[in-house]
DNA sequence: GCCCAGGTGAAGC
DNA sequence: GCTTCACATGGG
């Protein structure tokens, strides 16, 4: 990899959390920054299943948060940012890729067991995202079985359809923002089919009915108890104990929140379990105690690690 | 063709 | 309580 400086590019560096300093260049009209980052795994943060946006282009990843559109690429040290318009304050984009956060303390927070020791070897630098409520509980409605490929396919459709244009440089591809619930609100069902989500139409139009009304108040979860911000949550059709926890993840941080899917059960099994018929209520009860203070980061570690690099290590005798 | 995918809800025991 | 099944769609 290339460092800022030799890109050809002024890049600015923002250290402090007020002061930024924008270098506007004249070959495509855009805003670059860099963040200084220390243990960041972009690609597998950017490409780990919590965000179902972002797409490798010209060397880097490319996607829209909230009403921006953005391009980013991995240096040593530090993660290039452009941006189509001027921003005068990058906090939404720090906040949202968590760059200020400290990994060395979580991950020694980890359980010292062979699966965790393998997980943190495999993708060490791995983030959790701090994503959008409303976007992160409509995606994860839409990822019930299917593959992460074919959710990223079903949220590029609805945005498509559904979202407001933005700003992009030239030579990029269109791009569009997350529809809000308001928006999703007055579409049919049918139209939300069309996006190919199958059976999980009724439960995004229910999901943005209660959003948009304010029924379901998502910016008030933040200062809940977790076990009453998930409670608001699986009172939607469609959601479960797994969707509202990604998004108590996901989206707010709690770091109680450990979602079970398939990966994450394989994972358990295999490593904590071999051999035994252990039940999906077990399997959540163990991961309560098993993996606190950070379960949530852990869960993320393993989820990625048995996706992407296939069985753990027998346990130790 | 067949199995499976970052599940959930309803029905059946 | 627990287990089984339907639900759309498409990738491998």
């Amino acid at each position: 990899m290339r460092s800022a400086r030799e890109l050809g590019t002024v890049w600015s560096r923002d250290n402090s959390a007020g002061h930024v300093d924008d270098a506007r260049t004249e070959d495509c009209h855009s805003v670059k920054t860099s963040f200084t980052v220390k243990n960041y795994d972009l690609e597998a943060t950017l490409a780990s299943g919590q965000a179902f946006r972002w797409r490798p282009e010209q060397g880097g990843w490319c996607s829209v948060v909230g009403a921006r559109w953005v391009w980013l690429r991995s240096v040593p040290a530090a993660i290039l940012v452009q941006t189509a318009e001027p921003v005068n304050d990058w906090s939404w984009l720090k906040e949202y890729l968590q760059v200020e956060v400290d990994l060395d303390p979580i991950l020694s927070a980890f359980p010292d067991d062979p699966a965790m020791r393998a997980a943190v070897a495999a993708c060490r630098g791995l983030r959790l995202l701090r994503q959008d409520p409303w976007e992160c509980l409509a995606s994860f409605i839409l990822s019930s079985t299917k593959q992460i490929i074919q959710i990223q396919q079903v949220i590029t459709s609805l945005c498509a359809c559904f979202g407001q244009p933005v700003a992009v440089p030239a030579g990029h591809l269109p791009s569009y923002s997350f529809p809000a619930a308001a928006r999703l609100a007055n579409v049919s069902e049918a139209a939300l089919r069309a996006c190919k989500m199958g059976f999980r139409a009724p439960y995004l139009l229910e999901a943005a009915r209660r959003v948009a009304s304010g029924q379901l108040n998502l910016a008030a979860l933040r200062h809940e108890p977790l076990e009453e911000a998930r409670s608001q949550l699986v009172s939607l059709p469609g959601v479960g104990r797994k969707i509202a926890d990604c998004v108590l993840l996901f989206a707010y941080g709690f770091q109680a929140a450990f979602p079970v899917d398939v990966w994450v059960i394989k994972a358990l099994r295999e490593l904590y379990f071999p051999g035994d018929r252990v039940s999906l209520k077990q399997l959540q009860a163990f991961s309560e105690t098993h993996f606190a203070p950070q379960a949530g980061y852990a869960q993320q570690y393993l989820f990625h690690y048995r996706r992407t690099q296939g069985r753990l290590p027998a346990r130790e005798s």
